[in-house]
DNA sequence: ACACCTCCATACGGTGGCGTATGTTCTTCC
DNA sequence: GGAAGAACATACGCCACCGTATGGAGGTGT
């Protein structure tokens, strides 16, 4: 809600590269959803005018084309290879459940993923989401792979797991009072979730 | 952008009423989430205009407030109306999940609430879907004890089991090629996500 | 049959966002 | 240090939608 200083935003960053656009318009999505990426707005926010974004992009969808191939490649191998630097299947399996469920218990950590789910019908996004959810479901059936399960056991865990992910996120976000709260509860509820999908 | 024929749709239907708006929003909310639901799109398809809404509601806000009621009241018990006729605990809730599982192979059949969940932001929306995923999960989590689960128990599997409904409701609505697409796939993905839910 | 109330159409002003056209400043390079 | 081009500002027309104001067609009772 900054008032004036329009003019006087940071010494250097008079200009702006396409980079800062994108930028930009993820960090509105991740506040508003696909229809806070407009480009006045954004213009606004970054102290400048449509005349430079319209240097920069052809139009409002270029952006948005821009910013989900970012938010793709930024985003997508970050948990994997924090994932892979455990041991053993097991243990990867735990880092990684553990790891997206406490995330959406950060307020705004999965903002621009639930944003993305829920504008599924624009084109890029639809494109940008399965590719992203194909490498999440693949990965994931490889872990359980690797705990010795046969494919299409395994293919059916990942779905469960990551459907359980994806609803866990929706449900943290829409109803945060109904989701474990506390640290704890989140543990022991990760604990009993894990030790579900890798029931017998 | 239909020319002329303003006049000539029904044989009856001259005049609306408060329902039929709501009708039409829930119809509209289905197809293209809450932004489409707007007066003058919804009176140009009702063959009408914004004067005769503004007789019946106050404001847009007021229509999604009634939609979203209705929607509520409407839909909440059908399902477990139905789960309830079936014997045994362990019936139910498999009627439970293939029911819910089976609902988000039929296109379309889950678009309203995968609507609300993409605008949880809306104030409306976020109560609405509060009140529902309470009484979901509660009357989830109280299958579960009458198959002689302690509470807590019973109550991180029903956030499994509702979460994992609502991502693959996601799924199936953002990347329909990724989840099982015949009926035998469903039913042996259904049977092995209510083994895994119900496993020791 | 006439006044009345209900229900609706028409017309209007306002807002917010998109895209374009054209001028203006800053940079860079010779 | 001046010209060329890059990066931006300004101003405009356009569209979609919201909400209001006002008048006019229907029914309805008496």
């Amino acid at each position: 809600m900054e008032m004036v200083e329009r003019r006087t935003r940071k010494p250097t960053a008079t200009r702006l590269t396409a980079g800062d656009w994108t930028a930009a318009a993820l960090e509105a999505m991740a506040r508003g959803g696909l229809a806070a990426v407009a480009v006045e707005p954004l213009a606004a926010r970054l102290g400048a005018t449509k005349g430079s974004f319209y240097w920069h992009f052809a139009n409002r969808d270029a952006l948005i084309e821009a910013a989900l191939q970012r938010w793709e490649t930024d985003h997508t191998d970050a948990v994997i290879a924090l994932v892979e630097a455990e041991p053993d299947p097991l243990a990867r399996l735990r880092t990684l459940i553990g790891t997206v469920i406490e995330s959406t218990a950060i307020p705004g950590a999965d903002a621009i993923e639930l944003a993305m789910l829920a504008t599924a019908g624009h084109p890029h996004v639809a494109a940008a989401l399965a590719r992203v959810t194909a490498r999440r479901l693949a990965y994931t059936a490889r872990l359980f792979e690797d705990l010795g399960l046969p494919p299409q056991e395994a293919g059916h865990r990942a779905l469960v797991a990551v459907s359980a992910y994806l609803g866990h996120a929706q449900l943290a976000h829409a109803t945060p009072g109904l989701v474990p709260g506390t640290p704890e509860q989140r543990r022991t509820y990760v604990d009993r979730l894990i030790g579900l999908v890798t029931g017998p």
